[in-house]
DNA sequence: TTTATACTTGACAAGAATAGTAGGGTATGG
DNA sequence: CCATACCCTACTATTCTTGTCAAGTATAAA
């Protein structure tokens, strides 16, 4: 019951994106090297959710990649959905067909019904907490690391 | 984000043993016929339970598992803390320190608020069904059958 | 006492998923 | 034209999952 170092990764660089929002478009190395993440395997993530959507890319020189919507409009569960597949703590549950799997159980599965409340739970939260939520605190805490250096 | 077999299973096999609370010792053939596990599998599983103080067995002919408490005291967040080893989504946040693992940023990851917000949502569902619930569940069923049948 | 039943324990193994690497290709600003 | 940075596919090492297998122990019943 873990989530993948996908999402983790992907949230973190998709947060500094966010912090960076109005300064055009920024590299890949640039965020593997402040989240110390492998640049190849951050390419991957990135332009998964490229392709969802989520981001818009730059080629060349001074290149890189820009959210594609403010972030106010990008959740965590968005991420999450694109890189994890989906967030149902059980197949049996996953509203997603491409990944809905056998259950003959399902009309009579007493535990179903758990499983559904905990999808549910679990969606709130990620749907809940946007990017520029993020954002914001993370600024926060920069001003309040200034506060206490002077 | 998936639960392992572990936690499904187990649960679907604790539900079983509730179901009979008042009937003696049930043996794992019964359960893993009746929820079509391989034996050998749900073995592991019953006797990390026994190890854990959920579960006591009877030896010899006749014998099974029982459960150690009333169904009313085991809630599904037990079981599945018992068989996925913890609840959190991230490792950053288990509050296990068997599987604490590094995790340099914590005290400046911005994600990690999420992680927070998530796991205490994932123990709030978990915790709040117990296997009474789900044994009472699934005897209205079996009576809403029969009604249907007649 | 013998025997069949059923739990106990530890080792092992196939398969899938994760967490990357590697290496080429394409677009573009300078 | 060339250095930069995205684009795309394939491959690999490691770990986790999902079991199987074999040998042993305890006990009720015949
Ligand atoms: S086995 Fe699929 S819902 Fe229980
Ligand atoms: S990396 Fe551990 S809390 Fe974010």
């Amino acid at each position: 019951m873990k989530l993948s170092t996908k999402s983790t990764y992907g949230l973190r660089a998709m947060v500094n994106l966010a912090l960076k929002y109005d300064e055009g478009a920024i590299s890949i190395s640039d965020i593997a090297k402040k989240e110390d993440i492998s640049v190849s395997y951050l390419e991957q993530l990135l332009n998964r959710l490229r392709h969802k959507g989520m981001l818009e890319s730059v080629r060349g020189p001074n290149g890189g990649y820009v959210l594609a919507k403010r972030p106010k409009k990008i959740t965590v569960g968005d991420i999450v959905r694109v890189l994890e597949g989906d967030t149902a703590p059980v197949y049996c549950v996953t509203n997603q067909a491409r990944l809905k799997r056998s259950c003959r159980r399902s009309t009579t599965c007493v535990a179903k019904g758990v499983w559904e409340k905990l999808a549910d739970a679990i969606d709130r939260v990620l749907d809940s907490v946007n990017l520029e939520d993020l954002a914001r605190q993370a600024g926060d805490e920069v001003g309040h690391e200034k506060d206490i250096s002077r």
